[in-house]
DNA sequence: TGCCAGGCCGGGT
DNA sequence: ACCCGGCATGGC
């Protein structure tokens, strides 16, 4: 797997191509960990709405939002889509932070990674995705995120199969990397920013793509 | 107009 | 162990 790339080189051609993304555009860890509840299978100007919606309602930190009934919620972060089953989603992450951290997210960071990742995978509605980009965007904390641009430009590269499972691919790009939370967190941002100007699902635009020479013969792999 | 977006869960084979 | 439908709004 990864025939032969670097994933340094790679991640130099689009820093030089699109320069620093300063992600996560949220501007609290909490923004953060809300829009990573909000963003799953969701536009992110969809979230935007939505968490500005708890900014002017003054929901700024965990026990304050939970504190909203759950049909208020809904109503509140409406904009984002699925805001039924991700009401209930949020707050079942909101219970976990103030039940076992007291809704501290600073105390929260302080457990280490790997405990830490577990038990948000437990939690109801948080999956590999939304548990990693917590742990990396407002905590700061070094574990890869893979999303469905990862995948996407990976194996339209034929660098990865299409079939390839999440933790498979982010342990290809962790046993790659130093464990560099600024590295992980600005390559990840790339590549989302590379997926929503070239590599849509549907119409690649590869003639302008910084990774264009990493093509292969008769154009990207499609899966089968 | 229809397709797509920074997933995840639960029920059915 | 897969496979698939459901969840919903807003933008192009």
């Amino acid at each position: 797997m990864g025939k032969d790339v670097s994933l340094y080189e790679i991640f130099q051609r689009l820093f030089e191509r699109f320069g620093p993304q300063h992600w996560w555009p949220g501007e609290t860890p909490f923004e953060v960990l809300v829009g990573a509840v909000l963003v799953q299978n969701t536009a992110w100007s969809n979230v935007e709405k939505a968490i500005e919606r708890l900014r002017e309602a003054g929901l700024t930190n965990p026990k304050a939002l939970y504190s909203v009934p759950e049909t208020e919620l809904e109503e509140l972060i409406r904009p984002a889509g699925y805001y039924r089953i991700k009401a209930r989603r949020l707050r079942n992450l909101l219970r976990f932070c103030i039940e076992r951290y007291g809704g501290s997210l600073e105390r929260m960071f302080r457990t280490p990674l790997k405990e830490l990742r577990e038990e948000l995978l437990s939690i109801n509605g948080i999956g590999p995705e939304t548990a990693d980009s917590i742990l990396l965007y407002a905590g700061n904390l070094p574990t890869f995120v893979v999303d469905a641009y990862t995948h996407r430009i990976f194996a339209r590269h034929g660098w990865v199969d299409f079939d390839i499972d999440y933790h498979t691919l982010k342990d290809y790009f962790e046993s790659q990397l130093e464990p560099d939370t600024a590295l992980y967190n600005e390559f990840h941002a790339l590549l989302v920013k590379l997926g929503k100007d070239y590599c849509h699902k549907r119409q690649p635009r590869c003639e302008e793509c910084p990774l264009r020479e990493y093509l292969p013969e008769g154009g990207p792999y499609e899966p089968v």
